[in-house]
DNA sequence: ACCTTATGACCCC
DNA sequence: TGGGGTCCCTAAGG
């Protein structure tokens, strides 16, 4: 299934054990390793992509797979065939950046099957952040503007976590999973909080408050924007909204306070190969790479990478960490290298300009290829705008920086980014198969009929399979008894 | 059909 | 450095 807009699967490779001794001792030439024997058999058991292709194939049973693997890579490396890599590509683990090229092609073709699987609107607000659960294929936290969290997985009716926020000032920058403890997560809401929250009920543990700003309305003038946490490090970072930099222990203590940018901070980011690497983007139109073990002030940073206007976001690649992706608030998306962070090697032109109402659009890497992820928003501005531009989701290629594919979905009304609602993309045949399925399990336990009722106007497509993809498409988390009663819910148009 | 609400960024004094 | 006004121009709910 195709990212939506946000996948941030970046957690998956980030965590403790590869950042082993070579990424601590190392520069930046250890940031592109190829190493595939050292990424744990779990990670690459439940790397996101593999669902499909293991369940298709009946190899997602636990045990089997670890032994079978297990014996996969204990061949010598001269001894392995494409089958090998095949095979291992589709448990998720890394793989050389040749067959990782290769195997890309034929994944790309899939993409342009890609429908849309499901969707969920459990927010009276906006979507404002989404994470991938670390470990648990199809299941997605999703945070909104009024502080809720939702964990959904969508390959299941009803099973779903909804943690409900304060609404007005409560709207959450961003989210991460605890690398710890997958049932807890990281927030960073716009009532001054950094907390972590747990999935499953137990009291919510404030890490830090942002500066009080002496106003009746408590915290209203600063709060926390982004965070990132490191396993490694045991440490989390995160920015506010007046370019302060807060570096803290896990449990909260804080290690460093300092006002990095001079602007919002709208993202911050640890490299996942080398725990020392640090990136920052904000709002003062520049995308700043510091080295943790020598943070002193805004100045003494190890890179500037000026932008044209302000930057949304600036992902490192999940695929070996010497890759950072920057989206500005116009009309740009950059990739840099790690070998030279003087220009961008790509400037793709692509229209994905800031407006006060809708999310911020980032520009997001697939989690095991080098492709870019992000939601187009026409602009009549923009060279090449024809009236009928659709509101698609656009790849890239990251290496050539070309176009390779456009999502599009017309019961996907509005901006197809993370905004609105939650859109889960999958292949066609597996979106069928996966409806017919999910739609059985409706009928079984009497809960299909409604959903089309409440829900007027949506458009319809294909006549023949319409019913069966309108229930699902409006289908709401709502009816699985966990969205709360006073919550208002946005449907479909 | 029309109005309201929604804590973004920038410019100016 | 901070408050007020303006512009960016979505989308749902009443």
């Amino acid at each position: 299934m195709a990212p939506v807009n946000q996948p941030k699967d970046k957690k998956h490779e980030k965590t403790h054990e590869h950042r082993s001794e070579e990424a601590k001792s190392a520069g930046k030439r250890k940031l592109d390793c190829e190493g595939l024997e050292n990424v744990p058999l779990a990670k690459k058991l439940f790397l996101r992509k593999t669902s499909k292709a293991q369940e298709k194939i009946g190899w997602n049973r636990g045990g089997t797979v670890m032994k079978n693997t297990r014996a996969f890579f204990h061949q010598p490396k001269w001894q392995r065939s494409i089958v090998h890599y095949v095979y291992q590509n589709m448990l998720g683990g890394s793989i050389r950046a040749q067959l990782r090229q290769c195997l890309q092609l034929p994944f790309l073709r899939s993409l342009t099957s890609y429908r849309l699987f499901r969707t969920a609107s459990p927010f009276d607000r906006r979507v404002t952040c989404l994470e991938w659960h670390p470990t648990h294929p199809s299941t997605v936290a999703v945070g909104s503007k009024g502080g809720d969290i939702i964990l959904w997985d969508y390959e299941v009716l009803t099973k779903t976590c909804f943690i409900k926020g304060k609404g007005p000032g409560d709207s959450l920058g961003d989210i991460k999973f605890s690398p710890y403890e997958a049932v807890k997560l990281y927030v960073a809401s716009g009532d001054g909080t950094l907390s972590l929250q747990d999935l499953e009920g137990r009291a919510v543990q404030v890490i830090s408050r942002a500066p009080d700003c002496g106003h009746e309305n408590h915290n209203v003038c600063c709060w926390y924007c982004s965070v990132d946490v490191s396993a490694s490090c045991r440490a989390v970072v995160t920015g506010d909204n007046l370019g302060n930099v807060v570096l803290l222990s896990t449990s909260g203590e804080e290690i460093w306070r300092l006002k990095l940018h001079k602007k919002k901070v709208t993202h911050v980011e640890f490299n996942s190969r080398c725990e020392w690497l640090l990136a920052t983007a904000s709002v003062d139109q520049t995308v700043k790479i510091w080295d943790l073990r020598n943070i002193k002030d805004k100045a003494n940073f190890l890179h500037v990478l000026p932008h044209d206007k302000p930057v949304n976001a600036a992902y490192f690649s999940p695929t070996d960490g010497a890759k950072l992706l920057s989206t500005d608030q116009r009309n740009e998306i950059r990739v840099y290298s790690c070998s030279d962070w003087t220009k961008p090697q790509h400037l793709i032109p692509h229209p994905h300009r800031q407006f006060q109402h809708l999310t911020p659009i980032k520009a997001t890497w697939h989690p095991r290829y080098d492709l870019i992820v992000v939601g187009r928003y026409p602009d009549p501005k923009f060279p090449g705008y024809t009236v009928n531009e659709l509101r698609t989701v656009d790849i890239f290629d990251g290496n050539t920086g070309e176009m390779v594919c456009q999502l599009y979905d017309p019961n996907a009304s509005g901006i197809i980014s993370v905004s609105f609602n939650i859109l889960i993309w999958s292949r066609e045949e597996m979106v069928m198969k996966k409806q017919e399925h999910l739609l059985k399990a409706m009928t079984e336990q009497g809960i299909g009929s409604r959903s089309l009722s409440r829900r007027g106007g949506q458009k319809q497509t294909n006549p023949g399979t319409s019913t069966l993809k309108a229930k699902l498409l409006s289908w709401e988390v709502e009816e699985m008894g966990t969205k709360p009663k006073d919550s208002k819910s946005r449907g479909w148009k």
